[in-house]
DNA sequence: CTTTAAACCTGGTCGC
DNA sequence: TGCGACCAGGTTTAAA
């Protein structure tokens, strides 16, 4: 499912529509297993207290709340955050409710991928989840050097771009899509990229990521912002699933390889 | 240490 | 219509 887009704009709508209210009640729905086992008592510690603050950190979400316990969401591959009315009827792979005054906070997850926990905010960053994370494409301190610095084996790029340990947010999507426009082959060796492409891949990761979070994200199959409406970024892939069409700067047919099973769309002709 | 593969799941699509 | 194979925005674990 989401990539860093994707997540950015589920928190921009968790903010609007929730930040600042107190929390009457939650239910754990399914005993079914995600990414991790819900904790036992989540749905007790988490009512009454307040929203106070909702980040996302990699492509997780975290919201903060009045009584120091941050709520841990991951949505894996399929998940969904969705805000709906407090007459919402509950639905298949809905695991989790949060339920406020006028509305309800539904986890939906039919491969359960994704992830819902409970963590102390004095521990968060030295959560063995957090703990070992990259760089977050948007900090100040992501630079063509920082790429540099965490490309020293001969990894292929695609995988090092996806690899959370160095740069956080990026999923197979937007690597394929930052590359292009970096004219980088995906099967490069990340260290054997030249300084004018960090240049050019820093540029472009973080042009791209904009880009994409201004059009609401990319909506293949699961994804949707809390409202339940689409992104509108897929309309404006280069090469991500365009196996076989014509590459929009060159013409050349667009080819899919695979690496590390994961699918890797480029252009041939363009990215050397 | 790095690198690859498999595992975790459901649901949709494609070919026979 | 059915069935099997394969695919999907991610992450973690085990094996090589």
């Amino acid at each position: 499912m989401p990539e860093l887009p994707e997540v950015e704009i589920i928190c921009l709508g968790l903010r609007e529509k929730i930040l600042g209210d107190i929390i009457l009640g939650a239910e754990h729905i399914t005993k079914l297993k995600l990414r991790q086992e819900v904790p036992i008592n989540i749905s007790k510690k988490i009512t009454n207290a307040k929203i106070v603050a909702i980040e996302r950190r990699a492509k997780y979400i975290q919201i903060f709340l009045s009584n120091n316990l941050v709520i841990l969401i991951h949505l894996g591959m399929s998940g969904k955050l969705l805000i709906k009315d407090s007459s919402y009827i509950l639905q298949k792979h809905d695991h989790f409710v949060v339920k406020f005054n006028d509305k309800w906070l539904v986890f939906n997850d039919p491969r359960r991928f994704g992830l819902i926990t409970l963590i102390e905010e004095n521990n968060l960053k030295k959560h063995p989840i957090f703990a070992k994370l990259g760089m977050e494409p948007f900090d100040a301190k992501f630079t063509p050097k920082y790429l540099e610095g965490v490309f020293k084996n001969k990894q292929p790029i695609k995988l090092a771009l996806m690899d959370n340990y160095k740069l956080v947010g990026v999923g197979n999507i937007y690597a394929s899509e930052s590359l292009f426009f970096s004219k980088i082959s995906p099967t490069r060796a990340s260290n054997s990229l030249e300084k004018k492409e960090l240049i050019a891949l820093h540029y472009n990761i973080k042009k791209i990521l904009e880009n994409s979070i201004k059009l609401g994200g990319s909506s293949l199959k699961d994804y949707a912002k809390v409202s339940g409406e689409k992104g509108y970024f897929q309309n404006f892939f280069y090469v991500y699933g365009r196996e076989g069409k014509d590459c929009r700067n060159c013409g050349a047919k667009i080819i899919k390889i695979k690496q590390a099973g994961r699918a890797s769309f480029y252009c041939a002709d363009c990215q050397k």
